[in-house]
DNA sequence: GAGCGAAAGTGGTCTTGACCACTAGTTGAC
DNA sequence: GTCAACTAGTGGTCAAGACCACTTTCGCTC
């Protein structure tokens, strides 16, 4: 999946060291302990602060925990719960703000195992892939790679994804209606490449966004991953009558 | 307003100079420039990666932005976006989870300008502050500052607290029905404070949720502060049909 | 076998220093 | 006045090292 590689060709000693315990951490169970910092470092073949701020990272996201004098240690996974959400466009545009919207990549690839798991397709089955910045005056608040399935919209060119939205398109071209979808909401920091493209420091806190949309005939229609900026962003809520 | 405090008595260098810069900060404008890391590490006694493990704290948090080159900027505040949310209980129980909520602290202090405005109460009344943990299977998922006026409760005591919501109290107290209310969600990262009742490391990624609540009379009852642990939590939507 | 103290191991904090890469300002030539 | 080159300033990355504080393990004694 586009858009979740945190080592963008920048190649330093930092990116290697997250690829190289990121790729330690598939073999291991929640629970486990990983080698003590001094000794990583040195099979690593980085200083003890280098490691360190690497660890940092991956604990502030989530992935490891430590524990003074004991060790460093993979951590558990996250818990679910339930809200509701209305559109960037809408949003910024009731703020008095201009939305806009800009295509950085588009392409057609096989879904692969997981994603083709969230679309509900065979891992062959091609899948396009849109880059896109969400911008409110011309300032860039996130980024969304929007996965859909190739057979829903055929051969696309990049002037129709300009020019019409997504649902548009569906509606357009197979009668489809949108009809619910669930979507997950998580802190994050940004990696190297989402700092750049939404211009903010590499570990910023930000929202990441999923969600996946199902038409009324009951079929997944498109997986969503959105990362916006936490400086410049904070979800609102409007309560209803009668809060349990 | 408790629980703000990122200097819990630790005293070490990097919390001496956190409470330093942003002190400095309260006399600075969005745009203006920090002195120089070099010059901030001598005129604060630290060494230069000592103040920029602190500066990248309030990156990442968004108070400051940096330029490679130029240099470290006030940055710029937040943007609001809608969306509606259930309970933490209600949650916990659909999870097959057994919640609980466990009160730490509870004063009375004068509400001073900025909870006076938020409750829209005069800056000299009293107000309630109750700090809880939510706990779901005796694990701790979140830390809640209620803040209510006092004389929406009388006096109070600590048993009555555990015995009872907030909103029941309301209810048999005063016949106050809750009504609506907004609430803000952020990501943002643990303090020290925070770190240690969650259970978690310092800044670990984390949901920060502020809500005001309104009765059906128009007054406000309530602002709630909350820190949810990102690490053990994210946030599900069901989205309604014709997403804009 | 249990308990206690010491040692060894772990993570946590900080310093000094070096060097790289980028930006902004200054100066000189045209 | 403009432009290019240079310099000085900025942030970014990394290393080596020391020491503190906590936890775990081991060895010895009872």
């Amino acid at each position: 999946m586009t858009g979740l590689a945190n080592t963008n060709g920048r190649g330093n000693k930092q990116a290697l060291v997250r690829d190289e315990i990121l790729g330690r951490l598939d073999d291991l169970q929640v629970g486990d302990a990983l080698p003590s910092e001094r000794r990583l470092a040195t099979e690593l073949g980085v200083s003890r602060p280098t490691l360190r701020a690497v660890i940092d990272e991956l604990v502030r996201e989530g992935l490891l925990l430590r524990r003074h004098g004991s060790g460093t240690y993979v951590a558990e996974p996250k818990i679910a719960l339930p809200l509701t959400m209305t559109s960037f466009s809408e949003d910024m545009t009731r703020r008095g703000m201009r939305p806009g919207s800009r295509v950085v990549d588009f392409q057609c690839l096989a879904a692969g195992a997981k994603l083709g798991q969230r679309l509900q397709i065979s891992p062959v089955d091609e899948v396009w892939v849109i880059t896109r910045l969400r911008l409110a005056d011309d300032e860039t608040m996130a980024i969304e790679w929007l996965h859909a399935p190739r057979r829903l919209l055929g051969d696309l060119r990049r002037e129709e994804l300009s020019d019409h939205s997504y649902y548009e398109l569906l509606r357009e071209r197979q009668a489809i209606t949108i009809a619910s979808g669930v979507q997950t909401i998580e802190p994050t920091v940004t990696s190297p490449e989402e700092a750049e493209l939404l211009g903010v420091p590499v570990h910023s806190p930000a929202f990441l966004f999923e969600r996946t949309t199902t038409s009324d005939g009951g079929e997944v229609v498109e997986f969503v991953r959105s990362v916006y900026r936490g400086d410049r962003y904070r979800l609102v809520t409007e309560l209803r009558p009668a809060l349990r």
